[in-house]
DNA sequence: AGCTATTCATAAGT
DNA sequence: TACTTATGAATAGCT
């Protein structure tokens, strides 16, 4: 789009290629700017120059939510190491079980109404708390299962629309089976009761 | 750049806003490719349609790179999201518990202890029901989302390669392409239950 | 999806 | 770096 046709490939003068630069990504963020108000869409972008510069530019959303969306999806390590993060202050959980038993033994010889009262409600705390604390789990756990179906059909039909588009492009259809290639685990190791 | 000009605001008529967003999308990240190899950059972009989905695209290096290296310089703003994010789940805990409260002082007007024990066995035969049904459902719904999400994954998959072995046979490489999720599964919050 | 009339972006020049 | 302009590209409105 100039006085002359210009190839797509590496610009070898060091300041053309720089003066190229600048142009071509103020244009480029004009166009993301223009895609965002036309469609309503939300558009992050972040480009970094040969030299190491990083120019961000984001419209519709904040460019942190956007890529905390393209986030979800990549970042189940982080997702991963939240949940485990937790799991500490609820780790000792067997030394609490002992405690309890020992209570539990104590209280046999003990007649006394008033201990048993106590004990009582230290235990319905213990209950009360840990219950909350399981339902809690199941339901993020819940919450991000339904997350994860919604990215999966999105990418599903993103793939199956991009497939239609290539076998127009020419390639002749090949039947393929379906591989069921490596799905992990997700047998839940929980000894979860189930009623109670 | 049409038959006439344009005016950059909303599309009022959907269907016209949703070519224009597919055409625009595509001008987009060519012209993405374009300064990458022209100026020898790093672009990563991000789309989220109106409709929410999601397209990615990046050309120098991957996307999880260029984003990563932005992330770092806002890894605050972004745990803050995160926390924010989460925050709400916890607000209608409280509604709930109030309603009880309130539930528990109409009770204490009743002074017949025989009456205060029925309607403990009542409360505690209901709660119990309650809580069961709450649970079988939880962990139903949690299997049958797990079920889903297998099976999503396999679809997935199988069209990923499909395509790949597509493109293998004569187009040329696309750039852009909906990166196959190696979406982890979640991990399975341990800890759950003490006492039950 | 394709097809043009137009507008837009920009390469080279100043 | 900024402005100008000839020209190649992108695309709006139709089909």
């Amino acid at each position: 789009m100039g006085r002359k046709k210009l190839e797509i490939k590496r610009i070898e003068n060091k300041s053309s290629r720089q003066v190229t630069f600048s142009k071509r990504r103020n244009g480029l963020i004009e166009k993301a700017r223009q895609l965002s108000v036309l469609c309503d869409a939300s558009v992050a972008l972040l480009v970094v120059s040969a030299s190491g510069k990083l120019y961000n530019f984001s419209a519709g959303d904040s460019l942190v939510k956007i890529v905390d969306r393209y986030g979800k999806q990549h970042a189940d390590d982080r997702k991963a190491l939240d949940l485990q993060s937790e799991a500490p202050k609820y780790g000792s959980h067997h030394e609490l079980l002992e405690l309890v038993e020992r209570k539990l033994v104590e209280s046999n010889s003990d007649v006394s109404v008033d201990s048993l009262v106590q004990l009582e409600n230290h235990l319905e705390t213990a209950l009360s708390v840990t219950r909350a604390r399981k339902t809690e789990l199941l339901l993020k756990l819940v919450d991000s299962l339904k997350e994860q179906e919604k990215l999966l059909k999105e990418e599903n039909q993103g793939l199956a629309s991009q497939m239609e588009k290539n076998n127009l492009a020419g390639a002749e259809a090949d039947k393929m089976e379906v591989s069921p290639g490596q799905i992990s685990d997700i047998n839940c190791p929980v000894t979860l009761p189930l009623l109670y």
